[in-house]
DNA sequence: ACTCTATTTGGATTAAATCTAAATAAATAA
DNA sequence: TTATTTATTTAGATTTAATCCAAATAGAGT
């Protein structure tokens, strides 16, 4: 019943391709593949209808849009039961893009992008307000060096 | 000469839409922000120009596609101008996502992507492997509980 | 080898992307 | 204010791609 089973390379190539550029146009993918771009159709319903591609989004360079600073805050919590609701209220952070639950010290591991280091001031304000959260630990991204999807075949078959 | 001087509000709920799915039909944008879709290419194209889209891709979900375990490295160095070589060699693991320069304890903060805890196990020891890097912290990621882009129209505007 | 089932294919149809010239709007100068 | 220039938007016209579907092919099980 393993999900990956239904999974072959064609559908893998067909991933990769398309998450360099979601915006290739099925009928080039399909020349890549070499099958016809039906089957590329059928290969991406499928895989939109197991879940495996959930959606396409774009690739924005938000430091030209004026959201400078990124950083990583290691949050630790006053009882790690608060988990759920401490998240719930992060949730209501629109600055908070992501969070984590993780091994090691910190109780919740999350990603934050702010305007300028002012905004960020206002921003880590806000999140030691939240109840549940005893302290922060902020690591400011000061050079993003490498950011890239997985590649598949590299090693693998 | 500020770029985000050439944005607009247009520009950014263009964004925002096509964040949510960047297959959206552009005719389909148009109606939602009340221009022609031949104004949406315009505008999308000098997005592309201005390098702030900067491609499209899938939001996948790997541990469908058998990529189970996720982590963030806290590494550190040996010396911390040996930067940009360890970066290099990062660069030639294929499960090293994004690697980071931060302020805090760690000279790189990165994130793997694993199969499994065996395959974690081997990333790990390429990893300390790697001429420079004096000892590595691991956080491994139990759960995703927030990951979600920018919202542009919470408190702005 | 035969039957049943699933997958792929190519062509027909529908829809969208792209391009261009004209219209509109905005900015500047007289 | 009006005229002139410049930039932006728009509405078709054309090209290209997405989508749908019936037929062909391939694969699995008996």
């Amino acid at each position: 019943m393993d999900k990956i089973l239904d999974i072959d390379n064609i559908d893998l190539k067909i991933i990769s391709l398309l998450n360099e550029d979601a915006k290739t146009p099925y009928t080039e993918i399909a020349k890549k593949v070499f099958v016809s771009s039906g089957t590329v159709h059928v290969r991406m319903k499928k895989l939109e209808d197991m879940g495996i591609v959930k959606s396409a989004t774009l690739n924005i360079d938000f430091s030209k849009l004026g959201y400078d600073i990124s950083a990583f805050l290691g949050i630790y919590l006053e009882k790690s039961s608060l988990y759920d609701n401490v998240i719930e209220k992060l949730k209501t952070i629109s600055e908070v893009v992501s969070a984590y639950y993780t091994t090691g010290n910190y109780s919740i591991f999350a990603k934050i992008i702010c305007r300028d280091t002012n905004h960020l001031r206002l921003v880590l304000d806000n999140i030691q307000k939240v109840e549940g959260i005893d302290r922060t630990e902020t690591l400011i991204v000061l050079e993003e060096s490498i950011n890239r999807p997985i590649q598949f075949f590299d090693k693998e078959k």
